[in-house]
RNA sequence: GGAGGGGUGGCAGAGCGGCUGAAUGCGGCGGUCUCGAAAACCGUUAAGCCGGCCAACCCGGCUUCCGGGGUUCAAAUCCCCGCCCCUCCGCCA
């Protein structure tokens, strides 16, 4: 969420921040709201203002014997109680105006980010390791997983419907093998390792980002529970209430962990880390990556999530990224960084760094994780603050960010492809060898 | 699923319907003392929003004691509904 202060303040900035990233958010349809808002306030608080002055005389008159001497009073308390019902049924709708705007706003690119349209405009900053060079065709891992008996894709449609996966014995093995290791080489690097719920609430999908304008992506249907039923963010966005949504990435617990509170600055900052499923309706994604375990409904994530400060946030998401690129490193799979430009970022990134992965069998690097500074923008909606009282009175919103480290999926197709051989056999890469019981190679059984 | 108890400030924990935005303790901040620190003592310390042209300080106002509704001139305090948490029982991976 946008501070609505720096709108008002200085909506050029916002307005051309938001034209960056081609965003058709309407700046000056929120400054009428909020005028607007600010107006029937106003008319509003004079009015309780005047009915708690004379509610006051009144309880002086009862205290002094005097009831007889109230009930004009009374009558007067009445007559104003009616009008303030009145106004305050406009001035939560004003109020509700300004929030939906508000929700819908999305982030404000950080300076750093490359201006541009979409995704052929990001920048590729690095380069590590050079893609094999093959003496045969290699295989994409949708031929590859099915003819070494490690992925069954048919019977995963049988199961659920397409885009789903069933992993196999040493495949599925694998999938577990990465989980660990990337867990482990996390945890070693100092990030505090969770296990969270994979159902989240309507508030917890509101603090990341994901709700209310992301529904669409979002698995809902048989999971409903009255777990919303007090939700406190207002009739818009509760009318998705009462239901649990399954996670689209651990991003969002992780994050929401820390909603509501005032963390110390001592503490900070903050690094986390899970494994949990991912579940995503790929809305809008028809015909894209139909094929093998590349964009899949429900998929394995290792994910890193950071609180900091402000002063910080910029130095733990290049932390951050670097994090990721060390388990591709130590499985030795070569890939590159870019920057997302600004028509191509996240809704509530103000940067972001996708890693993307060699796929021999696509002859082109995929996105395999995705590190974003959020800034203070998830920090506001899910009010996350942090205390310092040596350098300020009260307390101030957190800086959040998130990354992968890595997508399990398409780690471990990016393994097959990469380590294939002439054979069909696939290599294990010396790193993940101890999670594998020592086993070597994945060969056809 | 059944029975009971509870949700108050950063935390713990009081709170006869008006003098309670809220006692007290802890924590934080400032000070006294000290070479310095600890201890002790003194003071101070909730948030959000609106306004005072802008910003800091400050001043005024409104709202907020889980959420929603009701009673009343007046609600943290009374009534109803909901949500959440705790204890006991039942069932269960």
């Amino acid at each position: 969420m946008l501070d609505a202060k720096l709108i008002r303040d200085d909506p050029q900035r916002v307005r051309d921040a938001l034209r960056s990233r081609h965003s058709s958010w309407d700046v000056d349809a929120f400054l009428t709201a909020d005028l607007k808002r600010r107006e029937v306030l106003a008319e509003l608080e004079a009015l309780q203002a005047r009915r708690n002055e004379t509610s006051k005389a009144i309880g002086e008159l009862m205290k002094q014997g005097q009831a007889d001497k109230a009930s004009a009073s009374k009558e007067e308390v009445r007559a104003i109680n009616e009008q303030i019902a009145i106004l305050e049924s406009a001035q939560r709708a004003t109020q509700a105006a300004v929030d939906e705007l508000l929700a819908t706003a999305p982030n404000l690119p950080d300076a750093t980010v490359p201006v541009g349209a979409d995704e052929t405009e990001n920048v590729e900053l690095k380069r590590w390791g050079t893609p094999r060079d093959f003496d045969f065709e290699p295989q994409a891992h949708w031929d590859l997983g099915p003819a070494l008996g490690i992925i069954d894709f048919e019977r995963a449609v049988k199961l659920a419907e397409s885009r789903f996966v069933l992993l196999a014995g040493a495949g599925a093995r694998l999938e577990r093998a990465l989980i660990n290791f990337m867990l482990d080489t996390h945890a070693d690097a100092g990030f505090k390792e969770w296990w969270p719920p994979a159902l989240a609430n309507t508030e917890t999908l509101f603090g990341t980002g994901q709700l209310p304008k992301f529904e669409e992506d979002l698995y809902k249907t048989a999971t409903t529970s009255d777990a919303n039923e007090g939700c406190s963010l207002g009739d818009k966005v509760c009318q998705t209430a009462g239901k649990l949504y399954l996670i689209p990435t651990a991003e969002v617990v992780l994050t929401n962990i820390h909603r509501g509170e005032v963390l110390d600055a001592s503490q900070l900052p903050l690094r986390y880390v899970a494994y949990t499923p991912c579940f995503r309706e790929e809305a809008g994604s028809a015909g894209r990556d139909t094929r093998g375990m590349i964009r899949v409904h429900q998929f394995d994530k290792v994910e890193m999530v950071k609180f900091a400060t402000p002063e910080t946030s910029a130095d733990e998401l290049e932390h951050m990224t670097l994090e990721a690129e060390k388990i591709l490193e130590l499985l030795e799979l070569p890939y590159r960084r870019i920057v997302l430009c600004t028509g191509d970022m996240g809704f509530s990134a103000t940067k972001t760094y996708d890693l993307e992965v060699w796929m021999p069998g696509s002859n082109d690097y995929r996105e395999i994780s995705s590190c974003s500074d959020c800034g203070d923008f998830q920090a506001r909606r899910a009010q996350i603050k942090y205390r310092d009282p040596a350098q300020f009175k009260g307390s101030r919103l957190v800086h959040t960010l998130n990354g992968s480290g890595l997508a399990v999926g398409r780690t471990l197709a990016a393994l097959l492809e990469n380590y294939q051989q002439a054979d069909g056999s696939v290599i294990i890469p010396e790193a993940l060898r101890p999670y594998m019981g020592g086993l070597e190679r994945i060969t056809a059984s």
